[in-house]
DNA sequence: CAGTACTGAGAAAGCGTTTTCTCAGAAGCG
DNA sequence: CGCTTCTGAGAAAACGCTTTCTCAGTACTG
């Protein structure tokens, strides 16, 4: 006969009922205590087994102060790389038996701050990830998150491990590629004024300048998406500029798609480079030239520098730097004249 | 002074004993009961303020019998659709409170009950998306799941509401635009065999065949991802058919490419229609024919009708059936003299 | 054979909330 | 002024589990 508590499911009462013996164990049984006399212990599995009980975890959590969960705070769900560290977290987070909690804040920093403290309590840990939010509110909130992962942002605080790409630098390259192919004139399509990673590029072009006094490298205003790109051509063509470093892959695709709209031919006329290569990249009309960035193994990076955290294991490496790798692809080729400012 | 319980975090209890009451009423101004003075519960606002009271989630969660979570099962993270239909799906949730918890099952069909049962445990209802398992198992599963919303997916059991898409009709939408364009020899590049939804368009193109007799209808062995694409391109060529319905926009995309790599003129040569229209179908050299599916929508919809569950209200509409609308962009045109069997 | 050391299982105390139960004290009524 | 009826707050139970504490009963040891 199958009884049912109060919440309509089966509980460890049931069971111990069932078997004749305490819910203590049971609860032993199940947690795979040795201390049971193997015939109990039997006869505890085939009433569990008998009315499929599963512990509910609700309980477990509480008693065992943890949820083997684990939160992500995301500031656009619908961007690929973000997709891709959740993915490369989830699943790396999964192979340990945890399971990720997602929110998204929709670009809304000010959201960011109720997000991360609501899913952080949740949770075991969080990972946080690009925020949108100022120095000041980050550091003010990072002490009440740990354990927390940060990516692509860094904290003064300690014991927070930080996964940064080095934007920077891959942007430089992507700049250098572009001028070894003879262009003297680029311009850079920036992405979200608040995106850390943003800032991280342009100052990897200052020093690229510097490095480079005979290269123009002029500064569009952008965003992060499809529609950043494409909404652009106008002010890429009008710049005159025959290299173009998009913030994204996406504002490439955006640019390309535009740029064929108007009959101008990548990349005979104008090079167009994007940055994160995702998959996409490789598929596109012509295939993407782009800086790699590992990014799924990087989510499962911030779950192993998250699973240290949780255990309190020694941590030799508390974050890391990724450089990414140069793409060369069919979108970028030899720059033809310098062009003069001039509609397409 | 902030005292700390064993968990290390401050707790009902310090709030209590700061405000000189009892948890009793530090819980009941908390949740807004107005039995309570308002001079008391001033003091208690007051006491949580300063001790930066948080109440725990998971205490909460057992005595309310609600996680205020729910979880979604997918096949594949990486796969854009599943990616809309939880950006959807979390989107629509936060805005009532809830979160959403994600199980990604990697395309391993067996794997998805025992990921089912225990994210719906933790959770206080589930979307199962797309489930790769057999209608046996399906079946037997769903009992133990509710409150549970299927997508892609059907069930004889009652209280669970199902959103599908009509993928069969969008499959004859794509093939009568290609008949409609002269094509007569077409192919079907079809998706993952444990996949439903490629079972749906393999019905509407029986359909299809029966009601256009004059027309070739070709199957070759697919997949839903670029590579399944890009490696079809000789089987492609090889069919000599010229109008291709592809399994997905993903899949388009890699033929796309592939064939772009063999000089193949799309659509000159052969068009080619996707499914799903994902972002990036406006942006591909050509632009993509597709088969628009509102999957975002789709996730929001999953929320309502979870919502319905949770809160058991009555629910008009228990499920609903998405048509696709046939998107005509530049990878389809018409079509040229019949090719003969042969390579490019 | 008395005394000590184990073994194994039940009783009970948490974990952090919410909510029912209970009961002082105040207010209202005749 | 004595009685009942409220009001509001504390005590305690409940949620479902884990784990410590406790203590029979058995198995050793000298």
């Amino acid at each position: 006969m199958v009884r049912r508590s109060a919440t309509g499911r089966i509980g460890i009462a049931d069971v111990a009922v069932k078997a004749g013996v305490s819910h203590a164990t049971v609860s032993r049984v199940m947690n795979g205590n040795f201390t049971v006399d193997p015939e109990i212990a039997a006869r505890v599995r085939a009433a569990a087994a008998e009315l499929k009980y599963q512990p509910n975890p609700v309980g477990r959590s509480l008693a065992l102060g943890k949820t083997d969960t684990i939160g992500i705070v995301v500031p656009d769900l619908a961007n690929p790389t973000f997709q891709a560290i959740l993915r490369g977290l989830s699943r790396a987070a999964a192979q340990d038996g945890y399971r990720v909690l997602i929110a998204d804040s929709f670009e809304v920093s000010s959201e960011e701050a109720i997000l991360a403290g609501e899913a952080r309590r949740r949770c075991d840990g969080l990972v946080l990830c690009a925020p949108r939010m100022s120095d000041a509110e980050l550091e003010e909130l990072v002490p009440s998150l740990h354990p927390l992962v940060l990516i692509n942002r860094t904290t003064a605080a300690s014991g927070v491990p930080s996964l940064v790409v080095d934007y920077g630098q891959g942007v430089q390259d992507l700049a250098g590629h572009l001028v070894e192919l003879g262009h003297t004139r680029l311009a850079f399509l920036a992405g979200p004024p608040r995106s850390a990673s943003n800032g991280l590029r342009l100052q990897g072009l200052e020093a690229f300048k510097a490095a480079h006094p005979q290269v123009e490298v002029l500064m569009l205003e952008g965003g992060s998406d499809f529609d950043t790109g494409h909404g652009a051509v106008d002010a890429v063509l009008d710049s005159g500029a025959t290299g173009i470093l998009a913030f994204n892959d996406l504002v490439a695709m955006g640019l390309m798609s535009g740029l064929h709209e108007r009959g101008v031919d990548v990349p005979g006329d104008i090079s167009v480079t994007g940055f994160d290569d995702i998959p996409f990249a490789r598929y596109t009309t012509p295939t993407l030239t782009t800086a790699a960035v590992p990014i799924t193994e990087l989510g499962q990076h911030a779950w192993q520098q998250m699973r240290a955290l949780i255990r309190k294991e020694e941590n030799d490496a508390p974050g890391s730097r990724y450089q990414p790798r140069l793409e060369i692809r069919a979108s970028s080729g030899p720059a033809k004249a310098p062009r003069t400012a001039a509609h397409g």
